[in-house]
DNA sequence: CTGTTAGCGCCTTCAC
DNA sequence: GTGAAGGCGCTAACAG
């Protein structure tokens, strides 16, 4: 079943049946009708490939994302299958596992398939990796680490905000020895974070708290071994600020393990706020970082440039803002710090708010 | 660049490029070398939708899941991306968010970029949703729901083995009160699962616990809901079997907040296996249900249908088997079952094994 | 306003 | 063994 199936049921033209989908005006509504008539008791859907092949747009976006098994990335991938359905896009998902092989191999399905454009989210910095896709001209947009090419465009993260408020939200507990869990310092984006803890930290003078740096790897274990850093610690933190959510997670994990309950004996703040973080005990009070909105703003870089005739000369820039979430995992500044344990707390933590 | 640009410089004709991509054997050594030489020097990559559009297969399979913000999905999707890209297949992603009409927007996705297969993989019973992909002949796989039509496989799952190791398990460590907190019970597949607990129950005559069925919904909020329910049991059960993950995250959460230990208190076991379930606290002994295994039984099923010329008249089934898993939610019954709390156990579970 | 026609990039007979 | 040519399903000029 086809376009001229279609047309010669209707008594018409393939153009007309063409027009027809497609909604040019200039088509007599007697006619339409007749078309629309066949086409849904024919069941038709026209045939994309066919389509994309004659105007040489395949209304397909790539996603690259690192790994889909980590938390962060589900709802980004499913913000972005949601916007872009409903602009009629489709989307091609890829997966590198941190594995150059396999962002090599996504870089090559994506040409293969002639996407129109790719979101690169994987808050990497494999730039030259995408050179390919550059030189045949596909609209790209990255996190943080974009280049300023043209057709190239960048979602920079406002790390600042949200962690100065994270801070002064433990400041204003009482909180004088604060330490930051880090990711990976080779990433640009851990080390963004960090510059951010370190920045808001001098702003208002805890700089005992400067001591407490750790690097962490953005895993739950990660945030395991370094709560046992931190508890070995002389003058011993009493809030911690991570990286990631799942670094949190596994703090806390581990607290619970010691015998130390938070937030009565340590504050804990995560950042990203990923869904699992409303569902831990206690709820985790975290710097959220849309994942929507990022999906959302990446996807409208991509259809502004390939909607856009002349390219933009040197991409566009896009900011996101972060901004602290209070739950129930900080609390004021407990007097003497004892590791006792207790039932589950039902003490409410101090807002700031 | 296209196939016509690589044949003049590589002097020859389109058709021995084709030949050449495609590696038929006719081509002589030298020509293929010349081609290949300029098709690497070009970076040329075939048209993807023209080849489909030609040879009328896309190399595209969809996959239909309920969410991906589900923890059981990612794993799913990932390996089968995994699987299908390395049979050079492209994967059409779509998430239901159990909304009808998103599914048949996704059906409609499916069936416009002409999908070779469709692995529906939502463990619902959207059967007739499917009636349009099934009338274009187009190969689906279910789980569990399948109906028995050409071209249509199942993975059948078999419950009863997993659950019956669960039960076997709980009993050699004293337990005689079992709860089961099921799913939905209006999904058939976890009306499946409280069927296979009933009837393991029965086997070994622990019949009081055939009064602690309760009926959950695969989520941790219904975890949470289903212990405080069975806290108020008279005869208060000293295990409990949830039917899926989630829901025995739920119970653990909750039962954090009640100050009930595990496995001290309360021996706990999951079903589904997902990642999570490791990291928590205590781990969760767990059935598996191994996701990869269900990608790979799919994605294969679907090529398979796609290689047959003549199609199996009456679709083809396959096994998946469940197996318990130990780790360290679950102990020796408790003589006497108060509820005190104490620092966090490290008991070590009798194991049966 | 509608129909005819020429490709989009590729595979595949069919001659040579 | 290789090339020429037709056609996959559709859109977009161009006529009428």
């Amino acid at each position: 079943m086809n376009i001229h199936e279609v047309a010669r049921r209707a008594k018409v033209s393939i153009a007309t049946v063409s027009r027809t989908i497609n909604s040019v005006p200039t088509v007599t509504p007697e006619l339409s009708r007749r078309v629309w008539k066949v086409i849904d008791e024919l069941g038709y859907y026209p045939n994309t490939q066919a389509r994309s092949l004659v105007s040489g747009r395949s209304r397909i976006f790539g996603l690259i994302v690192s790994e889909i098994t980590n938390p962060f990335f589900p709802e980004i991938v499913q913000s972005f299958e949601d916007i872009a359905v409903r602009h009629n896009y489709e989307i091609l998902t890829t997966t590198t596992i941190h594995d150059p092989k396999r962002m090599t191999l996504a870089v090559r399905r994506m040409i293969e398939r002639r996407v129109d454009g790719v979101a690169v989210l994987t808050f990497g910095m494999e730039d030259e990796l995408f050179d390919d896709l550059k030189s045949r001209k596909v609209p790209l947009v990255f996190v943080d680490v974009g280049p300023p090419l043209p057709r190239i465009s960048n979602i920079r993260i406002d790390y600042r905000n949200g962690i100065r408020q994270a801070v002064q939200h433990l400041a204003a507990l009482r909180h004088t020895r604060i330490a930051f869990i880090s990711g990976p310092l080779a990433l640009k984006t851990a080390a963004a974070r960090r510059q951010a803890f370190i920045e808001s930290i001098r702003e208002i003078g805890l700089s005992q708290s400067l001591r407490h740096l750790i690097e962490g790897n953005h895993t739950m274990e990660g945030g395991r071994a370094a709560l046992k850093e931190i508890l070995n610690l002389r003058n011993r933190p009493t809030a911690v600020i991570c990286s990631n959510d799942m670094t949190a997670i596994g703090v806390m994990r581990q607290s619970y393990e010691e015998g130390i309950e938070i937030p009565h004996d340590l504050s804990v703040i995560g950042f990203d706020d990923i869904h699992l973080s409303q569902f831990v005990t206690p709820p985790l009070t975290t710097i959220r970082m849309s994942q929507t909105e990022i999906s959302h703003l990446a996807f409208n870089a991509l259809l502004n440039e390939v909607q856009r005739e002349t390219p933009s000369s040197t991409g566009t820039e896009y900011v996101l803002h972060t901004s602290l979430v209070l739950r129930d995992s900080t609390a004021l500044v407990k007097a003497g710090s004892g590791r006792g344990r207790k039932k589950a707390s039902s003490s409410r933590r101090a807002t700031t708010r």
